[in-house]
DNA sequence: TTTCAATACCTTGAACCGCGATGTATCATC
DNA sequence: GATGATACATCGCGGTTCAAGGTATTGAAA
């Protein structure tokens, strides 16, 4: 009865946590954040267009995004930037993840004192 | 062509990665490996029995854990103890959970020196 | 000059994982 | 003798992610 939100796997969501943080940082575009995230991870993660878009697209659906369509070098660029409602959103899933790596670091380190990540 | 073994996504197999760890501390059924994460974990991470049952059953078949039924107290619990096999698994899925989480932080710190998680 | 690689956007089908629900059975408690 | 905790198990649903494909432009190589 009433089917109510569905539950997404408490791992799921990083791509569209790292694509907001790094509009938080400066906008972007689809293209360019796909090779960010492989740059800046030095290609431990590795998302495709395929996932970096449609996320692109239901942040702006939902207001998280504003898309601004700018033509560099003759080609088509769309950028987006961070709305508050984006902000809100990227610190609320920031702090989850952050909750989720310490637990998980908890856990893995056979529940001594939790051990820095890097 | 050749279809290959399809990619999963890079964020899953946690649950796989935390029981092959409670394991290794020491042998534990099912029942009360699912209450393990979640107190461990001060209920951040809450893996349901429908989650865990599969995982175990699916390590089993592949080596990575030995099962023994033990009657305590009229009830039959089945014990799981890591194998050699599962001691390389855990360490690779460790490995890479790191790895992971680590490139994950980094972009969250905004690409400076990676923050210590706790 | 045509062909290839890179840029830049997009969608779609399938796979897989995790989730809740459900089921069985025993034990202790009330 | 009903309820709740223990302990096992499976199943279908749904969401995310993935690879693969598609369009179009630019610039370099052949």
């Amino acid at each position: 009865m009433t089917p109510r939100d569905s539950n997404p796997s408490f791992m799921n969501g990083v791509p569209e946590l790292l694509i907001l943080q790094l509009l938080q940082q400066q906008e972007m575009y689809g293209y360019e954040i796909v090779q960010a995230i492989r740059t800046r991870t030095g290609a431990v993660i590795a998302v495709g267009e395929g996932v970096v878009y449609p996320v692109l697209h239901n942040l702006e659906r939902d207001g998280a995004l504003t898309a601004q369509r700018k033509p560099v070098n003759g080609r088509s660029r769309i950028y987006y930037s961070l709305t508050p409602a984006g902000a809100r959103r990227l610190s609320d899933l920031s702090t989850t993840w952050t909750n989720l790596a310490t637990a998980i670091q908890h856990i893995l380190t056979g529940g001594q004192h939790a051990q820095p990540l890097a």
